[in-house]
DNA sequence: ATATAATGATAGTAATACTTTTATATTTGT
DNA sequence: ACAAATATAAAAGTATTACTATCATTATAT
């Protein structure tokens, strides 16, 4: 899998970028230092300036690479998305069985994030640290509605679609299969969040993982037909 | 039940203010004009120095009831979320049977809010859209242990344990009370957020509500047993 | 009538989120 | 190898934010 991931590169809306950051080595170093320092200070207290110390480069150079935090926030959440999904599409690839193949997409989806060495400046396990603690920012705004237009949520949709879509095949007679899909991908964010912060509102611990959690609660509300 | 609450004040932790805004004429305003001001031009664009201008009063003044927006913030989440239990224990009070119980409790948290005269100052329909649109921002701190260690959340986790005691009442052996209970009301803003800004993401619309689904979620995974 | 508390007006500060300009380094095309 | 184009760096400037501090005025309580 390394092997044939290493030419592989998530494909991110240009909208979201002034210059492709994966163009340079400055680009490079602007997100993998931007990763480090989001999860370390937060992304209220992270700035363009602090950035450019950093990475002994100029805030007005950063500036050629990302609007502003924001974009770069965009970048950094559609670029976990984008990861995720091709990490998905290549587990449930080959399954035939529906149930099995939901429940490979499920496990994929809200299972704890491992560092993928075929990106070496992206550390994949602080950026699922920053999409759990920062990602409902990039949309709680009030520019929603525009950057959705603009395509900047693309990957995020794509990828509740398919789950949708799994969901479906498996049990085209349940109501809701948009939300289930949503709230799995959501509420999965959330549940390590509250793991982390607000132990007593989630029965997720050291034991017990918010992939049991949905992996159960979506089989309950499915009851797909056993077969074979 | 508007002539009982009438006396009713939603207790908020003391931390929260500086000065209590339901103490003074000028403090009702300070609250009354930001939930319009927050719901206008959102969040981030909000400022101190905008609502004094809108109240007429000064940027300093404001200062001595909150210590800034963010705490603001957390008082009317605070107050949110007290009404919302108010209103759920008021409601479930006298119901015996334990899966009516539950779905009133459900009903109540997750329906769409009308206004309730009797807090005359506040704007329910516009708070909930506040907290739809901005509560995650006020626990998805750097800040957040800290904050709820001084029980800045306490009214939320309060009513996440009411929910999750009404779920183990209805059916012990279930694994994830806790989890369902945060599901619901968090996956329930959730759904409203994407009826409104991602509809591809979500069944909910105009003919089927969040209530609905989140009621067929939870007794698909509860399975209560019929009695009566 | 006086003390006390609440509010208002004004100014000031450090930081943020940029933009602009100019200089220097690096890459690339021929 | 050299000029032209491009990328990066350095420095300064601007408007706004998020406060803090000081002092004046107004309301209220005794």
């Amino acid at each position: 899998m390394e092997r044939l991931l290493q030419s592989i590169k998530i494909g991110i809306n240009d909208k979201i970028y002034v210059k492709d950051p994966e163009s340079s080595d400055l680009g490079k170093r602007i997100i993998e230092q931007s990763i480090l320092m989001i999860d370390e200070m937060g992304f209220e207290s992270f700035t363009f300036r602090k950035l450019g110390e950093r990475i002994k480069s100029n805030e007005s150079s950063i500036y050629r690479y990302f609007e502003n935090k924001h974009k770069l926030l965009l970048y950094l959440a559609s670029w976990y998305w984008g990861w995720l999904e091709y990490k998905m599409v290549f587990a449930t690839n080959g399954i035939v069985d529906k149930k099995e193949k939901l429940k490979s997409a499920i496990e994929i989806l809200t299972q704890t994030v491992e560092e993928d060495i075929s990106f070496s400046h992206i550390n994949e396990v602080l950026l699922n640290k920053i999409v759990i603690n920062e990602y409902s920012k990039s949309y709680l705004t009030k520019e929603v509605d525009r950057e959705n237009k603009d395509g900047y949520f693309i990957i995020y949709k794509r990828l509740v679609n398919r789950l949708h879509e799994m969901i479906v095949a498996l049990d085209g007679s349940y109501p809701y299969p948009s939300s289930l899909a949503s709230t799995i991908l959501e509420g999965s964010l959330h549940q390590y969040f509250l793991q982390e912060h607000f132990p007593m509102l989630t029965d997720c611990n050291e034991t017990t993982t918010p992939t049991e959690y949905f992996m159960d609660l979506a089989f309950r509300a499915l009851k797909p037909k056993h077969h074979g």
